[in-house]
DNA sequence: GCGGTTTCTGTAAGCGGTTACAAGACCGCG
DNA sequence: CGCGGTCTTGTAACCGCTTACAGAAACCGC
């Protein structure tokens, strides 16, 4: 090696399009980086005099601290990781909303992953180092193969999705609204009942028809399921069958409200009078519901708070792995959110005498 | 200073709860980092040998690569920035739909920041070094305030508000849409229309408000405005008025869907009819538009193909600026967006003869 | 005027990767 | 067997910032 490099060159006099750096600052109100990184975080003893001049010299050059390097240097990154299936319609922006309103308050940013149904998992790994911690909603996996992808050590809270050992998660109580949905149908005078369900691999599906199948029972009204995808078009389909008599019923209730409005359409369409001779319930209450002639009985989850919610703990859990916690008995933490049946127009029966 | 410091250690043997570093990988498999990140990017020559101890190494230790360090050095981070208002509604789960659509194909990730009435425009330099670029959308705000906040030499994309000089931008064009409407509601025989603005500083109200106008003027048809708040109530106050008089009128064009709705139903419920005796339009074509009874007749955006275009033009610019095109004349690159008309139930009139 | 404090400020070692550069391994050939 | 060239691999310098630690400066009472 040549006994003399040449010359590292001072450099960087922060021209060019790039930007300035703390070096930069520090050159030019010449003083030490330790200093600017000290006035621009506040905490520690540094003289008014140094204070305004790293101010004045930040100032000049346009400097903005680098939040990577921050990050890097701090072990925080400032940012939670949000994955999400397929987005679709309101749930997820009043979701995204919940989320954000909490977040905001504690100075953290959202990173928003989608999983689309092909490749997806991976990119779970990806985000070690660019988050504190995780949300994770993946109602359509399973929950083992989700486990594997997570990376270790990585905070994390499961929402609406089977729980993952030692991670805390926010479920909805999937079995006690649609139960309550069934019930007040049965109440209002329903004795054959379908269940518009959502897909079979879907865990809320699966909750939301156990707990229909558990209140028919309990009722002693009988309950047929049909197989839907949790959009418009299978209500639709239901609604026909129901209105040309091939499915014979006298109320449906949907696992979600954008089957239950593909139904109500289809039931109108065909002159089936809603709900006087058939009645119809979804779940969700997504702000549609209301706005729907007739307005649609429906089963509420308050979807921004349960965001928050989810974010909340997530901070919680952020701050005990940051506190020497690690993996500690800080698990369980597992909450369930209770959905109300919220009655509206499609289920004002009278037929009995009985409706609410 | 001691001649011999407390010697460093070697220390992090993974364990903890923490994460596996690339040094412990290439500790493990006998190598150096080098070979270690070699393996994980690819690119170089390596021999196979090496490959398969590191990797068996790195799958031992379950290690997974820190984005954070990573994007530092190699001054990307994979993520993009995407400054929303505050967020409601079906607008901004189709907004970021597009976004994520096209984000994910070219792996990257999306931060989300939504700018809070209050406070707000601080953060977007804190993302500087935490994203490659951004997509701004601040129809709300001053575009002078906002240029001045932007970090500077970050790639950005404005999306629907006034444009800033060096940066490229996406815009709706408010006029044309809104001349659609008034149009088509003149075309279908009102001589009285309404139209229910959205909020002073909002530019798209602005230009919205500026097309009817023109349109109004060039059907010779008399035009007043309503200062609303884009949300459903304003709307209801309108139909109220609408329906009891006070504001006579044969035709309402609102500045968004929700306002619309707000008077649809207004109107509804005071038993006026809508088409005949009042028209109803609104903007933007949500969802739920074709959903309400009876079907709303509105200006469609692609607003996920919107979001999508955003963010390849975004893309392009960061690649332009990394191949050492800094803020040169890659500017301009403005593009406006065209809505069309979409009608439906509430303005299929046909006093004339000449409804559509 | 001097040791003992207390308050600033600078030096340098990380954070966890990437990568230019040079050194070592290996090969074919005269 | 020595030599130039091609592959692999290791060393160490960054990326931009924080922070432990130590040195300098200022202040104090004697």
């Amino acid at each position: 090696m040549s006994p003399a490099r040449p010359d590292p060159v001072p450099v960087a006099p922060a021209a060019r399009g790039a930007h300035a750096t703390i070096h930069d600052v520090a050159r030019v109100a010449g003083v030490s980086v330790a200093s600017v990184s000290r006035v621009f975080n506040g905490r520690d003893h540094v003289r008014a005099a140094m204070r305004t001049r790293v101010e004045e010299a930040a100032a000049q050059l346009g400097y903005v601290p680098h939040a990577g390097a921050r990050s890097l240097s701090m072990a925080r990154t400032g940012a939670i990781g949000v994955v999400l299936p397929d987005l679709h319609g309101e749930f997820f922006s009043e979701l995204l909303r919940g989320m954000d309103r909490e977040a905001s308050t504690r100075g953290l940013g959202l990173l928003l992953t989608v999983l689309h149904d092909g490749r997806g998992l991976d990119t779970l790994a990806v985000l070690r180092g660019q988050v504190d911690g995780l949300v994770v909603m993946a109602p359509q996996l399973d929950p083992a193969v989700v486990a594997q992808h997570m990376p270790r050590g990585l905070a994390a809270v499961f929402l609406a999705c089977a729980p993952q050992d030692g991670s805390a998660s926010l479920r909805i109580d999937n079995r006690a609204g649609a139960a309550a949905a069934v019930a007040h149908l049965a109440a209002g005078g329903a004795k054959r009942i379908v269940h518009l369900s959502g897909p079979a691999g879907n865990l809320d599906a699966q909750e939301r028809r156990a707990g229909a199948e558990a209140a028919a029972a309990a009722a002693g009204v009988t309950l047929c399921v049909v197989e839907g995808d949790f959009r418009e078009g299978s209500g639709a389909v239901v609604g026909e069958c129901v209105a040309a008599g091939t499915i014979e019923a006298d109320a449906i209730f949907a696992a979600n409200d954008m089957m239950a409005i593909g139904a109500l359409m289809a039931l109108k369409r065909q002159g089936v009078a809603v709900p006087e001779q058939v009645a119809v319930a979804g779940f969700d209450d997504i702000p549609l519901a209301r706005l729907v002639t007739p307005a649609l009985t429906s089963v509420a989850i308050d979807i921004a708070a349960m965001g928050a919610r989810a974010v909340a703990q997530l901070a919680a859990r952020i701050a005990a792995a940051r506190n020497g916690f690690w993996e500690g008995a800080t698990d369980g933490a597992d909450e369930a959110i209770v959905p109300h049946l919220v009655v509206r127009e499609t289920t004002m029966i009278s037929r009995q005498g009985t409706g609410l």
